[in-house]
RNA sequence: GCCGGAGUGGCGAAAUUGGUAUACGCACUAGACUCAAAAUCUAGCGAGGUCACACUCAUGUCGGUUCGAGUCCGACCUCCGGCACCA
């Protein structure tokens, strides 16, 4: 040990240490128990950013906390190595995706070990190796078996700046998740999962997960599901054998109709147009409304304006029997429900909106009940209020002019209604989600290749499993034209039917990377296995994932996908629970504030804010960079990057190495260990700082149960202000004072150890400990409720509920006592002077409010 | 619009779950050390008020429950995030 800090040199020594020694490396034990800590795994950018650096600190404090408390730490990393970026490279600058790539894992593992993170380097996984990809692609093909995963032609969420397609999640609101561009659409055989067959368990296993995962992960997932409830009705064409089938949540407004609108995709145009004298109108509506590729409007920008054509058809109200047109319009999406609705103005804003602008009747058919009477809340000056509206209402009330069904509440009619309908066969209870099915064909190259064969003869034919890796070829021609790369590549295309042996053709989409991370974490279990995907024994004793850490990013993208594979993973029997995460943490964001502005932004090298980990390392050391993270702000919020607080992190840190050195002569002599003094020796100075070692004990342990560092590290930092206030010598200091001293700083040194690794490590040496922290048998410390107890209380006295005086007292002055002293007490008589003391309440050791009138 | 979360000093934030509001840190101010600066150390630091006490006010706003409310209840305001022509 050093005089003083030097943190690069302690770093260096201890990272050298712990690789020589395995000191995070793990293997199943069933003796003991265990804790699988997982942070999401990095695409390789190139560089480590400190968004990277927070979220690894948060995963690394908990993962040492948890071996201290004896744990079997399973702490793992690898790389989400396949994905745009590398191709992009590959087509600007003419790099190999796979160097690219491979040169950016070196380096960024290069500076994950400056940072010491304590993972088990051994389970290191990369998405693009063969090795992992190979059961990508065994997992595709058993989804292929199982007829989860199909194909057929779709049209997709298109970049055109990235010139791919994307899935819902990737697209959500419009816009492109990676580069931000407007998102269009374009029609194209695509590879999908039938992820909506597990809408419903993935609703409903949500209570498995709602203890441990954040609130607003779960709203996101629930909205994106979008489960509703409804029927679907069938509306006879008339003249024709047709029928126009809607979905409604809404039966209850039927009475209400006045139009049926279709999307201009719906199949039931093609099939009756032909005889309309109103087709060329239509067919050009549709073509203006198919060409124009649907731009979706930016979350600020209003809608488009809802047009329609009335197509000349007419439906009939299998309620009432009435005859109503049959429009198209561009605000009836094809990809939801039936295509087709049931346009009611007076009870949906969209209907409404759309009556107006072609006026169309309006009719009103439920009204708002009325709470005082508890009756229709009639207005005969209103009777028909149909022109009168100036918006929809979109409540549930009381039906009228609705046949017999008028004097219904709308809940009653909707459940009564669908069930007529069904009777009648002419519609059906229902569910449907916003959900989609996943589509996970990419036209790219740097991705895992789906294992599907063309044959002339034989059709699709999935690749045999002994054919497994279908590997991708060292190189190809990256044109940028939005074809897969791979297509260009013969001796790959080119292959022989496993059926006919035939000539045949190979499938040239490569798989979305979210395949890839969605199972991930179960690979780290048995990171080598060549003949599996996973051990299922050694997957069933790490899993689920105990904690996992990541951004909020991907809640409803990765957070989904995994819980659906899981479950996928379930049914072919690999494991056998519901849900992959116990639970779930989503940190804030890094910030820092952008140059010549108020405005705290992420960081990124466009705005110019970025801070390079390794440059702050360089200058404060890994140690202070990893404190200041955890402690500036809880985990979950955002974090403002601030340099004067590194800098009093390492000012922490070169105080409480301070104070080790100054000891360590004194506490590292192994002769000095002696059994404890009796509790007569210690001076009140040394029970003090006891006292506060041991509420300090007890404080952190109940902090890292819930992730709250940043109140640990505070406490930490008292406990070391006390030690620094316990001004006694170490050549002058006694027995006890040497025993009351020895348990602070160890407590200290090894509480201190998930958030500062390095120097914990280096003062835990100095304090006499040979073998490193995890090798000398090191425990988290005990608290002890005795030693933690207070002596002497102060207790504060409030009059009428306002804090008058304090009186000092001992953990076991008897109530009365207290009552006295307080009503005794010079402050307080001047308050309670000539008033009548209605009572007095005590809380034990805390409190005495005293009641005057 | 719907859903979720949050409003506490100059700033990041604490508050044992209804019991001393502002722990810990940052910034700031004064002092010590120094030729000087940095570093370090000591003290102060919610607002008003006072020589100093006392006292008054203060946890987004207004009300309520309670001996007592940052915490519970009701209404509202603001900010952040998600979804959004989803029938």
């Amino acid at each position: 040990m050093d005089e003083k800090y030097f943190p690069e040199k302690i770093e260096e020594k201890w990272q050298e240490r712990w690789a020589e020694t395995g000191a995070f490396e793990v293997e199943r034990d069933d003796e003991r128990e265990p804790f699988y800590c997982l942070e999401m795994l990095p695409y390789p950018s190139g560089f480590l950013h400190m968004g990277h650096v927070r979220n690894y600190s948060i995963g690394d404090a908990l993962s040492w906390y948890k071996r201290l408390r004896g744990f079997n730490v399973l702490h793992p990393i690898g790389w989400d190595s396949f994905g745009q970026p590398a191709e992009q490279a590959a087509i600007k600058r003419g790099i190999n995706p796979r160097d690219w790539t491979e040169d950016n894992i070196n380096h960024m593992r290069g500076q994950l070990k400056r940072v010491g993170v304590s993972y088990d380097w051994r389970r290191e996984i990369a998405a693009h190796t063969p090795e992992y990809y190979k059961w990508d692609q065994w997992l595709f093909l058993k989804m292929y078996e199982r007829g989860l995963a199909y194909r057929r032609m779709s049209q997709v969420n298109w970049c055109p700046k990235e010139e791919t397609v994307l899935s819902n999640e990737q697209s959500s609101g419009g816009v492109c998740w990676r580069c931000g561009a407007s998102v269009v659409k374009k029609d194209i055989e695509q590879w999908f999962l039938r992820i909506t067959d597990y809408a419903e368990q993935l609703l409903e296993d949500m209570k498995e997960i709602e203890a441990g995962w954040p609130e607003r992960v779960l709203t996101m997932q629930r909205n994106w599901i979008g489960r509703s409830r409804g029927a679907y009705i069938d509306f006879a064409i008339k003249d024709t054998q047709a029928k126009a089938r809607v979905f409604t949540t809404r039966i209850d407004t039927i009475y209400g109709v006045n139009a049926i609108v279709l999307a201009a995709e719906h199949p039931l145009l093609e099939e009756l147009m032909e005889e309309s004298p109103l087709k060329d109108q239509v067919r050009n509506f549709i073509k203006r409304t198919r060409h124009e590729q649907r731009r979706y409007p930016n979350a600020i920008e209003d809608s488009e304006e809802k047009e329609g054509v009335n197509t000349g058809l007419i439906a009939i109200n299998p309620f009432s029997g009435e005859f109503i047109p049959v429009w198209v319009a561009n605000y009836v999406l094809m990809e939801y429900g039936t295509g087709a609705v049931m346009s009611v103005p007076a009870h949906d804003e969209r209907d409404f909106e759309f009556a107006q602008k072609y006026s169309l009747p309006i009719r009103r058919v439920i009204e708002r009940i009325s709470h005082e009477q508890e009756s229709i809340e009639h207005d005969p000056t209103r009777a028909d209020q149909s022109a009168t509206m100036e918006h929809a209402f979109t409540d549930y009330g009381i039906l009228v002019n609705s046949g017999d069904w008028s004097g219904k509440l709308s809940e009653d009619a909707i459940a009564e209604m669908s069930r007529y309908a069904q009777e009648k066969g002419f519609g059906e209870e229902t569910v449907t989600y916003r959900l989609r099915d996943w589509g996970v064909s990419r036209q790219r190259f740097w991705g895992a290749p789906v294992p599907i064969i063309y044959c002339g003869k034989c059709g699709v034919v999935p690749v045999p499993e002994k054919d497994l890796p279908v590997r991708l070829p060292d190189r190809a021609e990256f044109t940028g034209t939005g074809e897969s790369p791979l297509a260009g590549v013969a001796e790959f295309v080119n292959t022989t039917c496993p059926q006919c042996g035939g000539a045949a053709r190979r499938e040239t989409d490569t798989m979305d990377t979210f395949v890839d991370s969605s199972w991930y974490f179960f690979r780290y279990c048995d990171p080598h296995n060549s003949d599996a995907p996973f051990d299922k024994e050694k997957a069933a004793y790490w899993t689920p994932v105990s904690q996992y850490i990541g951004g909020i990013d991907h809640a409803v993208m990765h957070l989904l996908y995994t819980r659906f594979w899981t479950k996928f993973m379930r049914d072919i029997g690999l494991v056998s629970f519901n849900e992959p995460v116990r639970r779930l943490m989503t940190q804030g964001m890094v910030t820092n504030q952008v140059e010549g502005t108020n405005e705290w932004k992420r960081m990124s090298k466009s705005l110019g804010n970025g801070v390079d980990p390794d440059d702050m390392i360089a200058a404060y050391g890994a140690d202070a960079v990893r404190l200041f993270v955890l402690f500036a702000a809880p985990p979950e919020n955002e974090l403002r990057w601030a340099e004067t607080g590194i800098e009093g992190a390492v000012r922490f840190l070169r105080r409480v190495y301070g104070m080790v050195w100054r000891w360590h002569e004194r506490l590292s002599d192994a002769l000095q260990k002696q059994s404890e003094p009796g509790a007569e020796e210690f001076s009140t100075e040394a029970r003090a700082l006891r006292r506060k070692t041991h509420q300090t004990i007890a404080r952190i342990t109940e902090d890292f149960e819930e992730l709250h560092f940043n109140t640990s590290v505070a406490a930490l930092m008292e406990l070391s202000n006390t030690l620094g206030d316990f001004r006694v010598e170490p050549q002058t200091a006694s027995a006890a004072d040497v025993y009351a001293v020895r348990e602070a700083l160890e407590s200290l040194v090894l509480m201190l150890a998930p958030f500062t690794p390095h120097v914990a490590e280096e003062m835990w040496e100095a304090l006499g400990h040979e073998g490193g922290i995890l090798n000398s048998n090191a425990r988290w410390p005990q608290a002890d409720e005795e030693l933690a107890r207070k002596e002497e209380l102060e207790i504060p006295v409030q009059v009428n509920g306002k804090l008058r005086s304090r009186i000092r007292a001992t953990p076991d002055t008897p109530e009365d006592e207290l009552r006295a002293t307080a009503l005794a007490d010079e402050k307080i008589q001047s308050f309670t002077n000539g008033r009548e003391v209605v009572k007095v309440i005590i809380v034990p050791q805390r409190l005495v409010n005293i009641v005057v009138r």
